[in-house]
DNA sequence: TTAATAGTGTCTATGAGACATTATTCT
DNA sequence: AGAATAATGTCTCATAGACACTATTAA
């Protein structure tokens, strides 16, 4: 059966005339916030335990706009790619690695936000295992570098740093009414020195892993193989900015790890168990 | 001070002749599943409560591509908008209302999802409250209805339905690896009468609302300005698919609702004392 | 022994699940 | 009285918070 529309078309002569510059064309671009966990390796003390961070992979760009600034890993999104697969390109491109933790985040549009011209950005976060990556990243030409992150609340701040240079991003808690609600949550406050609005994609990246890793098991594409109870807490204490007591912590997590009988070696105090993730 | 890039521009010389046309570019649109809840007019019993029904507004298609097929209203967003700003739009259009709940959902980006070109739906999940919306959709010339959405699990089947036309979109729960993690979520397993991948969309939002009434307060978005306890454990019950128990459900909500003194009339039974909604 | 961390025990308070009971209205 | 729903009481069980305590290693 042949469907006419009000032009009496049939849908294959519709598509035949059918100009794609009739309507505003924009790009699509995907920009990857990649989360990981660093131990400055200054500080190690075999008497203390790692002083473990989170950290982002960001990139130095060498063109126009934001010339010399650091942005996230980001790319074009290629005309016969789903966004996911431009994602997972993207991700190999500047880890090297293949099946990391992915899920898209966000999509930034808004007119100005590049000044090229209009162009949207399909977020992405991303986990890497901190034992993982050390290999690759460090091959690879571009100048990219891992940056730590904290967001510190008392001082409305989110602080990015990798040790030469730091980004101290004003945030803000900003309510906004959405139908009935009054709804809070961090924003960015004032321009940073970061490319684009890289500022805010990290801001809600973070915010977004904060929250899942309350309801599911995301943590453990942080992690290593094998880690001990006590560093995994640590990681959730960084994601989440508060410290957690150790029983209940331990209660809480008890069904998603199981023991290796393996321990810790050459630290300064008791070693500790080592076990491993194991879904439900 | 003036940077310069790796072939010797400045930037003001390198936007002049940036050609954006040399990169690949396509439209972007945006969808909206807005929701409300419906009672079925002829079921209607002064002996017995209401029959509520979760609804989202679908509009046929007058034009190809899916020329007579139901979709979720949606339409290109303008050069000069947020996303945000083309979301409100749309819906101000479709419901006559402007402060409704709304948020972004998720965005779409198969190649292939519309047949005219590249076109990329960034949609957005919103709420209507229920004594509002009849006003304003019957004057709006374009043929729109509410359709009663249910998500069955037991059948595998997400069942969309306005009376006179049921879709039922085949679901399925697929794992999928994650990293180190396989995460299983409803999708859509079969091509259904919906225009483009509207389907998958509405199941997501599905989901989406699922998950947020565990945790925040959007039901109240769907919700008139007084309602009974019952009435609303009901539309909790009909989002979760899943009966909950009064005194459980009573000691949850107690802290987001406070008494009017007003009670419900004209019904056969115990007339129930009318809440409405206050945030803490 | 001491520093540092690992790991356990346990009390209490809170909240969820389950079921039973009482209350109120209209026909 | 009977149908329908509203609203409360209460027992149990599971979990979360808080704190104290014991264990183990290397220097």
């Amino acid at each position: 059966m042949t469907i006419y529309n009000p032009h009496n078309l049939t849908e294959e002569e519709f598509l035949q005339q059918y100009d794609p510059n009739a309507f505003d064309r924009l790009s699509l671009s995907i920009d990857t916030v990649i989360f990981s966990i660093n131990v400055d390796p200054q500080t190690i003390n075999y008497r203390k335990l790692d002083d473990q961070k989170l950290a982002i992979l960001l990139v130095k760009r060498s063109d126009h706009p934001f010339l010399g600034r650091w942005a996230l890993p980001g790319g074009f999104v290629g005309m016969q790619e789903t966004l996911d697969e431009a994602a997972r390109r993207i991700l190999q491109n500047k880890t090297g690695l293949d099946d990391l933790y992915m899920e898209q985040l966000y999509t930034y549009g808004a007119p100005n936000r590049d000044p090229r011209m209009r162009i949207i950005s399909c977020s992405y976060l991303s986990l890497i295992d901190s034992s993982k990556y050390q290999l690759h990243v460090s091959e690879l030409v571009e100048d990219s570098a891992w940056f730590e992150v904290e967001l510190i609340e008392e001082k409305g701040c989110l602080r990015i740093s990798n040790g030469e240079t730091t980004f101290l991003v004003k945030i803000e808690q900003k309510s906004v009414r959405k139908g009935k609600q009054i709804i809070t949550s961090w924003q960015v406050a004032a321009e940073s020195k970061l490319a684009f609005d890289h500022d805010a994609i990290i801001l809600d990246g973070l915010l977004r892993l904060r929250g899942k890793i309350q309801s599911t098991d995301i943590v453990f594409n942080l992690m290593p193989e094998l880690f001990s109870i006590t560093q995994l807490q640590q990681i959730y204490e960084i994601i989440l900015g508060q410290k957690l007591l150790a029983p209940a912590f331990r209660r809480k997590i008890a069904h998603t790890i199981v023991e290796t009988g393996q321990y810790s070696q050459d630290k300064g105090h008791r070693p500790s168990q080592l076990f491993t993730y194991q879904q439900r």
